[in-house]
DNA sequence: TTAATATTGATGTACGTACCTCAGCGCAAT
DNA sequence: ATTGCGCTGAGGTACGTACATCAATATTAA
């Protein structure tokens, strides 16, 4: 076993009291002792033991995850995960919760977020497009001593804010890797289809798409991003406009948003076969896709890999532990028929 | 809070001291009492406290991996990943010590099982190849309260042996596919490149490589397996005189062993660039050659995901809890250079 | 019936941390 | 001198389970 308080307590020279102060963020402790104590931690190496400290504490973390009010397939998955999880974690001693918020308003997602309890979370991982109102409420959040994890979707505010997700540069960049080579030599066009171009995550896949092909396969042709916003009308029609546009189409790239209005457009469209397709988020109609020989490949990251890992920064965050790096690296996943 | 060992002697209708009997299996309990602990479980929801049982045991939960002596760069990964959640696993009352075993020789490796000391693990997770004697021998462990799992080998025992790892036919599939994509309409023929013939992982993946070949790209022509043997001289003369006798060879699979000679012989026979190159295990070599271009894609399973599930499978059956299925599915990883 | 054995309950301590109260100290402002 | 405040230590209780001991009862064997 480990070295206790007990032992840290003598190793610093200051009373149990006086160790439990400045584990716990008490305050009331002169700067000397405090450095006494954080010193002795590092000479003896001690380490909080967690199990212990969960007992004690007797009150079970409180994890919130803000996630959009719309969304699709992949938000549900996200969400399927987190009740999963839920019923594991009551054995860790932690309740997770989930707020739903208007992403689509600023304000209105910044005014959810402010009107948080601060005692009723220990720390939250949000999910929501960035915008001031939103970081000021969120600053606010973390000032009062609730710790933020982005989740998903990077928020960029001052101090720890961990990042759980993948990289949408790297994800873009593999989807043309894989268009690149499963279009071999073939010269063509490619057309990119996401539901708008407002999203963040859409530019960053755009611009590692690109720069893939730019660079390696230059001899395919990307064309400018359609936008179907989310409506399967306006998606069959501009699909269909720019196909005829591009007869030399061979390949196209669904870069985010619901897979399942393209397919359905293109298939109506009989675009299917002839082109490689590939698409974002493991979904029942990417599964079913892929599966079909209608999608050629999928990226997508697993959700409750997402989940456990946020579970775990914002466990580590509460209780100011490090978190294992390797581990929560979010992977960039290829799926196809066969390794679904 | 759920309900504790107290409210579960109340709802019985025993003593604690008869809960602790029935929950720690120390014998010396009538069957109606027994049954009618086991009946309250189920009806009040009685989970055990980790925390609290952690603490109370104030003793680690001592897991061993039994790995063959020798092996290459991903069992090494494997053995890295093994120690890197030692640092991590003490918080958690956890020790992890490996046992290295003489694989080649079935009755060398069954006599090393055999003189692990009962007293020394509560379970063990085995990676080596199958055979009587071994059987026997972990039967034997099994019998005496050490836990079982299989790890990236099949065990097949009698009882609850999970098994951690891959399946081999789905990772031969996910090749067979990735080939045929990559190689579009071309015909021609794909070398299939194994050290020997004799592992049954290698077989399994040469099935599943071979009935996606067989059923989906029918104009692609799998090449008998060679063996290289581990000997770089051997796998450049075989690869040097399967590639003469086969000129309309484009696609190299790298069924199982180390990716090092092989790469190596086919860089020295100016064989890389031209063809299709696909192979198992995330090693730094396949990472180089992914990111050099000479390797087109690379099938692997996460060392690190290995060994956490193959702990948390272990700590399970120790703590006589149920784990969550879904996180223990070890995926089948695609990677190319964009998604390292 | 008696003796032996099996089962059961009562009660205690221990694990390491969290969190609480209270007393005491020194120091500065009043 | 008094008051107040910041810091410190001492001591306690609590969490839920594991594990040990001992006495009391029930059951079985002789």
């Amino acid at each position: 076993m480990g070295p206790t308080t007990k032992d840290l307590a003598r190793a610093a020279g200051v009373s149990l009291a006086t160790v439990d102060r400045v584990l716990n963020d008490r305050g009331g402790v002169s700067l000397k002792k405090a450095q006494a104590v954080t010193a002795a931690i590092e000479q003896i190496g001690f380490e909080r033991n967690a199990a212990a400290a969960a007992l004690a504490r007797q009150r079970s973390l409180r994890l919130g995850f803000v996630i959009p009010k719309t969304g699709g397939a992949f938000l549900n998955k996200v969400l399927l995960s987190i009740q999963e999880y839920e019923t594991l974690g009551r054995s860790e001693m932690t309740s997770l919760s989930v707020i739903r918020i208007d992403d689509k308003d600023a304000h209105k997602a910044a005014r959810a977020i402010s009107k948080i309890d601060v005692h009723d979370f220990d720390a939250i991982a949000v999910m929501a497009t960035q915008s001031p109102p939103l970081r000021d409420a969120l600053l606010r959040l973390d000032a009062r001593g609730v710790h933020i994890t982005s989740f998903l979707t990077k928020q960029e505010l001052e101090g720890d804010v961990d990042f759980v997700g993948i990289d949408n540069r790297a994800a873009g960049a593999t989807a043309g890797r894989l268009m690149g080579q499963f279009l071999g030599r073939q010269k063509g066009a490619v057309l990119p289809i996401a539901e708008s171009l407002q999203s963040r995550d859409t530019l960053e896949r755009r611009l590692g798409f690109d720069e893939v092909i730019g660079n390696k396969y230059p001899h395919i042709h990307p064309l400018p991003t359609l936008e179907t916003y989310a409506d399967p009308y306006r998606a069959e029609k501009v699909i269909s406009t720019a196909l005829q546009a591009h007869p030399d189409t061979n390949g196209i790239y669904l870069l985010a948003g619901e897979a399942a209005g393209p397919v359905a457009a293109l298939r109506e469209l009989n675009a299917l076969r002839g082109n490689i397709l590939i698409a974002h988020e493991r979904t029942s109609v990417t599964e079913d896709a892929l599966r079909a020989g209608e999608l050629d490949a999928v990226i997508s990251q697993d959700p409750g890999h997402l989940v456990r890992s946020a579970v775990r920064i914002m466990r580590a965050k509460c209780e100011r532990r490090k978190t294992l790096a390797s581990q929560e690296r979010i992977r960039i996943e290829i799926l196809v028929a066969e390794n679904l």
